[in-house]
DNA sequence: GATGAATGAGTTTTCATTCAT
DNA sequence: CATGAATGAAAACTCATTCAT
């Protein structure tokens, strides 16, 4: 503060910010495990740090899952970013929809902390339902630009049925069915398939 | 069956029947508002009742939930029983997934009886599953006899993808929503439909 | 509630009654040792109950505060009442100010506990501070009207020099010191005694 | 004194005596706000410093109450000793007295000070008392000399009456009854006045 | 049968104090 | 020197479950 005027905030230190990810590790780990209820004092040990440097770095349960979920969600979303250079859009589709069903796949309970998140806290729903949609915006735009898509399903729509279909991970067996549900899903999405409906 | 004199179920007490009832009716509220983990001395508060009562009437949490949602499930089931008089499968199978929708959006809680349906592990759970996928199941069945839709989805695929659109329903136009993905849904399960997907 | 309308809260339960003064007698003994800050937990071994039963009856700090406060208070006002027949309005006056440096005196912690609830808790503090001066105002109004003292001190005075002084009760001897200012107090109240201050 | 080269109180660093000062002054309102209690988190943040910086200054608790509240003290003392001008020594007790109520009235804080000098048992409370005590006891020596006032009560009786009779200063009207209250007390203690107690 | 009191294990939460940077 | 991160002991608090009335 006295010779260095521009700092506003001192280096963050070397050990708070390892503890910092230790935590966060922990607490995907924990959470994944045991649901959002999950000890916090468990996630300490996991992590390796006294419960009190827990509270120090995320002073609520919520700041907790906030900090994991946003990690989360920003993969997610480069990932959709990575598939913009797949050729086929569709393809591009079915792809980030089954990646995202192998990230859940590795963190169980994770599902439901990120629901409770989605819910509860708005300013980060917006967030990252907003850093979704975009992403996912994209890759639906271009197949439908491409004539491969149908055009009234909005990314919004994919992002509720993709989530939905995820969040009932508990019984065996669940991403195969995922996986098989979003072929369907997918196929739906295609043009010239039969509009034969009662119109 | 019920005037024998050796029988050994006396004569419900008409208070025990009406606090009963009110458990079942709080417990509904309260798990809805504060989802599964929801403290039972809530539920016992809301009813009007001490929390001796409610354990009484159910032992265990999980008999809570059974007498909760059981009912709820039933009628999706016989739903589908009644859908099977429809001529065409596929619109029967449609109808019944858009029925579904509207059930959840009336009815509060039906959401949490599907939701437990397909996550948890308790004898409700197998119960209920069982009987609502034997159901699906057979409208699935005829539809797919008739080779109007594809073979390698389950009753229990179907069930997942509904309970999952439905999941958030909390935001603003979720029904319009769901009701467009699940066109989409149905169009991908009927058959003649490309099958271009990794080819 | 069904055979005796006129119940409106059951007959509390002998344990409970027993309980609730268990630990108003322990949270005397306790806070008076070491203050207002000592534990609950403390209370509750030392009442010989489990904590949850301390929290069943006195759901925050300060309700237990309040309990034992509002009986230290109904004491000292019976014992005002009680002086009523004493036949020297003087006197009745010092013996009701000398017991209750006695009374201080066996609760030392308590006083710190008491004056945090009187400053906390409006309602408490406008019950006590009525029943007690009320009762101080008898004896006072009984000795002004004899003659004995004069009338520019208000009840609302003397309560304050007596908490005040009690307040000081951590060094050794100051019991003492304060009947000793009891005394000097008392005196001064004494009409015909000089009034040659600044005129 | 402070310039010999091999000193071992280097020049104090200008930051350094700047924050004790911010110290020492958030202690002040922290302590008056929440008492002795009071987090040293909270005082070293309402001072805009690290806990370290707080600990370096004042290793402990009684440390910082003792830079806090000697110099309150002190200007008491002070002016006790200023009034053994005054010439009758009944009036420059009784001006002392209303003199530290002013003080009272105008210095938040100054109460604490007087408290702790009562109560605790440090190093600062020994020293504050003494000090006080002393020059209290001048004036009062002064007095009792001049056979104006009762020998019976110690510098110590006179300052627990006066911060006990202060000590309840948020009611409304709290300084016109301590005023009172002082008058009533030193026409007690003046000679020539009604022994008739227990006689 | 109904009630609500009792219990205590399990968690959350706070803070004084120490230490690395 | 200043800082604030780390730590863990200690307390607060909640709630499922059992039991006396």
């Amino acid at each position: 503060m006295e010779t260095k005027p521009q700092e506003q905030t001192r280096k963050p230190r070397a050990d708070a910010v390892r503890n910092r990810e230790r935590v966060l590790h922990a607490a995907k780990l924990v959470f994944s495990a045991g649901g959002p209820d999950a000890s916090l004092e468990a996630v300490a040990r996991q992590a390796g740090v006294g419960i009190g440097t827990l509270y120090r770095h995320f002073p609520t349960r919520e700041d907790l899952f906030e900090a994991v979920y946003r990690r989360e969600v920003e993969q997610l979303s480069e990932l959709a970013e990575e598939l913009k250079s797949e050729p086929s859009p569709v393809e591009a589709l079915r792809r980030w929809l089954r990646s995202t069903v192998q990230f859940v796949a590795t963190k169980k309970g994770m599902m439901a902390a990120l629901a409770i998140v989605m819910t509860a806290n708005s300013e980060l729903a917006a967030y990252s339902h907003g850093h979704l949609t975009r992403s996912i915006g994209a890759l639906l735009a271009r197949a439908v630009e491409a004539g491969e898509v149908r055009a009234d399903v909005t990314a919004d729509d994919l992002l509720r049925a993709l989530i939905g279909m995820c969040y009932m991970h508990d019984q065996t067996g669940w991403q195969q069915s995922v996986l098989r549900l979003l072929d369907v899903f997918v196929d739906g999405l295609r043009v010239g398939k039969g509009r034969a409906r009662e119109a």
